[in-house]
This record gives structure tokens, C-alpha cells and sequence, in this order.
DNA sequence: CCCTAACCTTAAATTAGTCTTAAGAAAATA
DNA sequence: TATTTTCTTAAGACTAATTTAAGGTTAGGG
């Protein structure tokens, strides 16, 4: 977490990198308008605390820039007066959010805090094993360079044995889980969507096979060629 | 721009639909925590603007919950107290903004333009994936030199389908984001928005097709001649 | 080392999910 | 209100997923 401070208040600037010091926050110090839009533009923040009033470009007109140059690290500005013109005139530049000083400094922590949680943006989902891996959103199966799209009842299945890779996945387990409580569906069921897989990991080349546990189940492991 | 409202005194309620109108967003009003949640979990806001004292479920559990089913929707707290500790518990449960009553309906209007700003919807003009650019404003879909008209829904599935390239966009998650959270629209609805779309996409000779994921949903990708 | 139960594989048969079309209902627009 | 546009619904065609079944293979107890 690193996060840029824009304060030309030395005493409030030193406060502040303590406090962010206290949070274990990594965080650089800079006093004025320009050097604040030089450093956000490396683009290495997570969040930028702006006070509006610093010399050469005023708060306003750095986060204006920054969002111009089509950088979307969220801003909370600090500014004095706490007129509503200015607070409107913040947002709509750009800024996420702001504070009025003075302020109680765990305030500022729990801001920055949720707006840095919202930059988690594209979570792809993926469970791995050996070689491979299952994403989660696309349904398809990876090993290396090769990628192979599964069938509903092929990734059910091959998600649970992932999931549960350190242990045998019990056929009975595999026949309520992907086909129902009281479905009709039988062992052959199972063993035809396995042969299934294993074709499937033959053409992407994993090294990854899946085992049978006779009168059990089956398990992944990875052979060592 | 889709905005939730949750507020229970009627009067502001009513105000601030008026407000939203207005500026032309769309607006739903709700009046205790547990519709609100209900509603916000639909996923299809683009803000989300929250009082805190509110039956049932108050402000902060309703956001609370919220960030646990991992959704993002920016949420703007309404507080009639102007306590510190209470606006720090806001943010910490994941509310991204907060605003103290009675507030300048300018302002809280600057606050959803700053916070749908960063869910990159509003702003951007176009999306584009492949040979395909959605334009936003003109509901145009274009490839090359040709270009076609979408309607209000085809414009909607495929604005979700780009922006959603990466993953498998799922059909239950068409159904309540296109045709509501309470419509009784099946999966023929979808399907047949679908057809549509691959008529217009043939139409326009793009490289882009939209692919089926059985039992799940649909994707785009590019063919590749 | 043989026999049998368990398992594998394949292809055909079946079924469930999807696509497409068209007609008419609803909504928007003139 | 008339007209156009968009949306819903339903039926049949189509297609891929799934099941079934049959014959082959394998492992391990006797």
C-alpha cells in the first residue's frame, strides 16, 4: 500500500507520514502542486491525499490534470474552508473524496482505506493444480500455452477434484454434487465424464493425471516425467 | 446511470427522487434495509445512496453485507448525526462515501458524479472488443466502415457482454441486469436478443462472435479467419 | 495365475438446452 | 388515435450435452 501526500504544511505533512508510517503504509512526501502531479503520474499509488491549497497548481488543478491523463488513483483532497462550492468543485474535477481540516486522523485512515479496497478491479477467479489451471470464469481448462473449454458436468467435476486435490474425491461425493441428491445417475455416469477429462489433459500435455481409487473415488496427483 | 435509494422518511425520499429525475437518472426508492439490500445485490446501480437510520436492517449492516457478496457499487451513507465514530464505522464497513443531513442537493449530486465517474461507466464514449466499437451516446454498434442501430435491450446485452469480455457473461445475470430484478422474463428472452445480435454482428461482417457457454451464459470472442 | 468385479472407452440413442421465426401485444411516437 | 417500433411469447428445428449400453481392459483376492 503507497500511498502520496500533497501537504505543504510541514507540521501536518510530518503528522500525516507518521500516521501512515503507524499503518505500515509506504509513503512519499511532496509539497507542491507540481511536484504532487509529476509523482501521481508514475501511477505506483494506491491512493493520493491532496490538500487544495499548495503552491504553483492549487489541488483543484492537479487532480484535473491527473484525471485527464486518464488516471484513475482515487484522490481525497483536504481543504480548510468547508463551503459546499468547493467540495463541488473538488468532486467534479475528479477528486473521490475530501476532507475538511482539521480532522481526526483515524478518519482519514478508514477513507483511505475504502477507497483503496475498491480498486481490486478484475478478480479472475482461478483454481490451480500442478500445471493446471481452472478459470473459473471462462469454464475453460489451461496447462502452459493450451487451453481447452469444459462442458458443464466436466467442470464440475474437475473443479472438485481440484478443489479437493489433497484428498480422494469419493465417486458417491461426485454423483450428489454434480448430478443431484436423488439423481438416477450411476457409477458408469462418473466414469465416462472422467474419460472425458483425461482425454481433455492428454491434449493439453499436463502433466497432471487423475488416479483411480478403486472402490473409492478418484485423485489428482502429478507425474514427475 | 442507474441510482438505489434507500431513505425512509417519505419527504426527502421524494425529494430526492425528484432529484435524480432531474438529472436524468434512472432511480429506484426503497424504505428499509432489507429491501435495500435485496435491490443493491441485483448488482445494477451505478450508486448507491444510503441512509443510516433505516428500519429493519440499519445503514451500516445493509452496506456491510453488501461488500461481503464482494459487489463494488459505490455506496454514499446519509447520516443525520455528525459524529466521527459514526462516519468512520460507515467507511470501514465499505461505504465509499458519506454525506451529513440536511445537506445541498448540489453537493450529493457532485458526490454520484464523482463516484460513478470511477466505476469507468459514464465517461467512456465507446466501448470497444475486437473489431467492434459500442458507441455509447448514439446506441451504434460499428465495425469497420458499417455501422448499425441497436434497440434499448440488444444495446444493453452487448453493452454487458464487452465490458464484461474477459469472463462469461452468465444468462440469469442478463435476465435481472436487461429485464429487471423482478421481471418475469425467461431464457427465451435472452436467446432471442442473442439471435439478434449475431443477425446485426453478421450484418456489420465483424470478426466478433458471440459464443454459447450451455447452462451458463454467453461469451464474445474473436474468430480468428 | 486365473477369475471376477470394478473400471474404461466408445458410439449410438436420448434428452435438454438453445436458436430461429413469426405473430401479436405493448409501448413509443406522430 | 394511427402508426411505427420494440418486446414478448410460443412452437418447431436444431444442436450439443448427457445417458445408456456393450464390449474391452485392468487390478487384486483367492
Amino acid at each position: 500500500m503507497k500511498v502520496l501526500i500533497v501537504e505543504d504544511e510541514i507540521r501536518l505533512a510530518e503528522a500525516l507520514e507518521q500516521l501512515m508510517k503507524q499503518e505500515n503504509y509506504e509513503c512519499d512526501l511532496v509539497y507542491d502542486g507540481e511536484d504532487a502531479l509529476y509523482y501521481a503520474l508514475a501511477g505506483i499509488y494506491d491512493v493520493i491525499v491532496l490538500d487544495v491549497m499548495i503552491p504553483k497548481l492549487n489541488g483543484f488543478q492537479v487532480v484535473k490534470k491527473i484525471r485527464e491523463s486518464k488516471l484513475d488513483t482515487p484522490v481525497i483532497m483536504l481543504t480548510a474552508k468547508g463551503e459546499t462550492s468547493d467540495k463541488i468543485q473538488g468532486l467534479d474535477y475528479g477528486a473521490d473524496d475530501y476532507m475538511t481540516k482539521p480532522f481526526v486522523p483515524e478518519e482519514l485512515l478508514a477513507r483511505i482505506r475504502a477507497l483503496s479496497r475498491r480498486q481490486g478491479e478484475v478478480i479472475i477467479e482461478e483454481i490451480e493444480f500442478g500445471d493446471l489451471k481452472l478459470n473459473i470464469s471462462s469454464y475453460n481448462l489451461e496447462s502452459g500455452i493450451k487451453s481447452i473449454p469444459l462442458k458443464y458436468k466436466e467442470f464440475e467435476i474437475m473443479k472438485l477434484l481440484m478443489t479437493n486435490s489433497k484428498n480422494i474425491t469419493q465417486k458417491e461425493d461426485l454423483i450428489t454434487k454434480v448430478w443431484g441428491i436423488d439423481s438416477d445417475a450411476g457409477d458408469n455416469n462418473v466414469e465416462v465424464y472422467i474419460s472425458f477429462l483425461r482425454k481433455k489433459l492428454l491434449f493439453l500435455t499436463s502433466r497432471v493425471v487423475i488416479t483411480t481409487i478403486r472402490k473409492v473415488g478418484y485423485k489428482l496427483d502429478v507425474e514427475n516425467v
